[in-house]
DNA sequence: TTGTGTGCAAAACCTTTGCAAATGT
DNA sequence: ACATTTGCAAAGGTTTTGCACACAA
């Protein structure tokens, strides 16, 4: 089977020349950027890419990173996930798929949902929108924090 | 045909009784702050609620607004957005549907999916994450922005 | 060589917090 | 009456910005 370009992991040279055949320089930051997206852990927040795209180059600044998220989103290299609380997320994984958010502790799953492509073309045809993203997303209670609230709500019920 | 209590609007009679049912106090600025998300306008922000709400009562406090929505999202009367951009929008429209955002201009609209309840279950069923929020999001450009952009585009490539 | 990109530090922005005063039940 | 809730102001955390220097093409 064959995967679209944009779901598999590139090389440096494939990221540097995405870089620069949209008119932007492939930098050695820039590269550093995009490999931490795919290594500093699923879903990385910011401050985790940051962290270890200073591992191979400590000069790396915050800066740095935020711009270069923004250029990388822009040309379709990652996507920036939604979630409100604490820094922002980013997925590399950019073909059409759910992402599903536990609102308590933040971790993120994929989901495949085979019918997204035809939901983003009814969507297109209805509402005049494009999806131009692939990521959909949700928000739940992940079993671990579900387990959790279980506790917290019998320990309210006590002490009342 | 019957809408479910959730998906229409409520009195402040039934706003009191609801939060006083979840054991809070009904306080006029809770029932004005629930208004002020039906009434700022379509997934309004932060900004917009707090700005309408002062409105019918000057006094009310950017913190109290804060710790309004929070509670109203947790007795499950309204639904925080999850665009990053700005201040958090609210959608007191809590029945299952999918909100489509521009990434562009930031604007939100409704798109009805019945597959959604199921979708849910099934999530639920692979992954342990409860769906407890019924709102599922997709970012897109909307048709206006997408004319822009086809503008800039061009004008890019003019000037060039 | 030249204009783009980087790093630094400060600013801007949104949200949360702490506390005294007000108020719903 | 009294615990909860409010309003204010200050603090906290994330992201953006401005500018001089560095560097990719």
């Amino acid at each position: 089977m064959c995967q679209s370009i944009v779901t598999m992991r590139l090389t440096r040279k494939e990221i540097a020349e995405m870089i620069r055949s949209r008119g932007y320089r492939a930098t050695p930051q820039r590269v550093a950027i995009y490999e931490a997206v795919w290594r500093a852990g699923s879903h990385p927040t910011v401050a985790e890419i940051y962290e270890y795209a200073t591992k191979s180059d400590p000069s790396i600044s915050l800066a740095t990173v935020y711009n270069t998220l923004h250029l990388l989103e822009e040309i379709g290299l990652v996507q920036e996930l939604s979630a409100r609380d604490g820094s922002a997320r980013y997925d590399p994984d950019v073909h059409f798929h759910i992402n599903i958010v536990c609102r308590s502790c933040g971790k993120v799953v994929d989901y495949e949902y085979k019918p997204l492509d035809k939901l983003a073309k009814d969507i297109q045809e209805v509402t005049g929108f494009g999806i131009t993203v692939p990521v959909f997303e949700v928000k739940g209670l992940c079993s671990d924090c579900r387990a959790e609230n279980q506790e917290t709500a019998i320990a309210s019920v006590r002490e009342m």
